[in-house]
RNA sequence: GCCUUCUUAGCUCAGCUGGUUAGAGCAGUAGACUGUUAAUCUAUUGGUCCUAGGUUCGAAUCCUAGAGAAGGCGCCA
């Protein structure tokens, strides 16, 4: 009889002496005259099964083709081990090699490797404790986010992916087309001929057609794939990168603020709950990999503490000129250490800044509200005093700005008018316009950058290492 | 896009102010040993020193250009 597999993260329910049989991925072999052992994986945990093979019971030329990279199912009974690392381990009644792997040529080797040489071979990192790890983490995050809006209500909207609206200036644009681009006639490109008739390009943020779906369906939620045509080289910027998006009527930006406190502290509660083995495995890693660092570069405290300590933390909530002022009169301000003077009211955030406010000043998650309305999007409401406007931007330690956000401006004139200034174009946007023409409410939405976030949740220094498949500058591999 | 640094064996790295035949650990291979834990021990294979020019009697090492990578900055999430 065929016994059915049982998950290598379960066997820990498993009762001892049962007959189960194991399906998974070599990680190491040590192989010996009497006793050989596998450590088997199969990604649905950071804890690898260790399997023993009496080497009376099998044939040593079939033992042999087992290789770290191959893919084995084993039977056998779970008994207690006598090792110290483990509580339990298979003892193998009979396998079957699934798929060998050439040991020489197979990249992954049982030692560290470097983040670097793993973002080469990105198709086999996730059968690395680090990636795998790191894999399962999103899961946990993408599957929170989920289960956090729709608890409370919330609606889905899926926002396009193709759109026509290059009208946010949220960054360059990738180009969509159809077209022929070895023939085009004149050099001269004619976008009616286009598949779309007309210039599209792949998006850049859901928000305007998502607040299409919060002036009908009151709360709703966006989270997909945006796209940025920058180039940008730096650890925190991806080209396809996603991105939550919660658009929400009759919430100001108070209640904005709220949501966006509660749904970071939610999801970081819910991976510290469900994904505790491998966020203590990437802490390992972490103290292991700071250890040949200054103590200055170091993280002053533990992975998991870090994360412990944003739950039990109220974000600090200030305006833009309050922050303006504290960064004016800051020590490094003052001694030039900055190398953008904080002097200019008006002037925007650098990096430097917002780390001197989240990690030197205030030592917590800061909320920076009313910004000076020159830097900042037309849709973002205009306050009394007419200078700022209701934006908000959620600041964190060591990644920066996790998220974007403001209350909307539901006044049908004012919006025009900031258009205007900006000079877009009211044609192209009839549509958005026609929420504030046809029972317009306040409302209010934030954007959530799902990697940045990865990014604190998991320690990982560098953006491209919490996607499965990064895309950057000169890079789309895999 | 800008600034800085880096590129030596499959991987991680050493290689001094230019000087004979470029080294180590791991992996691989051969063997030994063993309830092991990235096992251990012995032996051993393996190099377009990123690429193209240049300087020099002589270049992994110095210079120029290019490619790739990392860190920082800007744009932002």
């Amino acid at each position: 009889m065929k016994k059915s597999r049982v998950k290598i993260g379960s066997l820990k329910n498993i009762n001892l002496d049962n007959n189960i049989c194991v399906k998974g991925w070599v990680r190491t072999k040590r192989q010996g005259k009497n006793v050989t052992f596998i450590s088997l994986n199969d990604g649905s945990t950071i804890n690898s099964l260790q399997v023993v093979l009496d080497m009376q019971k099998f044939k040593i030329e079939l033992i042999e083709k087992i290789n770290t990279g191959s893919s084995v199912e084993f039977s056998g009974n779970l008994i207690k081990s006598q090792g110290k690392i483990q509580n339990y381990e298979l003892d193998a009644t009979e396998f079957v090699l699934l798929g060998e792997s050439d040991v020489g040529k197979y990249p992954i080797q049982p030692k560290k490797h470097s983040l670097e040489f793993l973002r080469d071979v990105a198709h086999l990192r996730p059968r690395t404790n680090t990636f795998s790890a790191i894999f399962r983490i999103r899961h946990a995050v993408i599957f929170s986010i989920h289960k956090f809006f729709n608890d409370k209500g919330f609606v889905n909207i899926h926002t396009p992916i193709i759109t026509s609206s290059d009208t946010e200036g949220a960054g360059e644009m990738f180009r969509v087309t159809s077209l022929d681009l070895d023939n085009i006639k004149n050099n001269k490109v004619d976008f009616n001929k286009d598949f779309f008739s007309k210039e599209v390009n792949l998006t850049v943020s859901g928000q305007l057609n998502a607040e299409l779906g919060a002036l009908a369906l009151s709360e709703v939620y966006t989270f997909g794939p945006t796209f940025r045509a920058e180039n940008s080289n730096t650890s925190r910027h991806l080209a396809e990168f996603w991105m939550v998006e919660p658009e929400i009527a009759f919430y100001d930006i108070i209640d904005n603020m709220n949501l966006a406190e509660d749904i970071l502290k939610y999801i970081i509660s819910y991976v510290i709950k469900n994904c505790f083995d491998d966020l203590e495995f990437l802490q390992n890693r972490e103290i292991d990999d700071e250890k040949n660092l200054p103590q200055i570069q170091r993280n002053e405290k533990p992975l998991i503490e870090r994360l412990k300590k944003i739950l039990n933390t109220a974000f600090e909530r200030i305006t833009y000129t309050e922050a303006f002022n504290i960064l004016r009169n800051s020590k490094p301000n003052k001694k030039g250490k900055f190398k953008y003077k904080a002097d200019e009211w008006g002037m925007d955030f650098q990096s430097e800044h917002e780390r001197f406010l989240v990690e030197k000043h205030f030592k917590k998650p800061v909320i920076v509200i009313d910004y000076p309305k020159n830097i900042k999007a037309f849709y973002m409401r205009v306050n009394d005093d007419n200078s700022t406007v209701s934006a908000m931007d959620v600041l964190f330690p060591s990644v920066g700005e996790i998220i974007g956000g403001s209350q909307r401006e539901e006044r049908l004139s004012v919006l025009k008018e900031r258009m205007n200034e900006m000079n877009l174009s009211e044609k192209d946007l009839n549509w958005y316009l026609d929420t504030r023409r046809f029972g317009t409410v306040v409302h209010s939405g934030f954007g959530l950058g799902l990697e940045r976030l990865m990014q604190f949740i998991t320690g990982m220094k560098n953006i491209r290492d919490v996607i499965p498949f990064p895309r950057t500058p000169g890079n789309c591999n895999y």
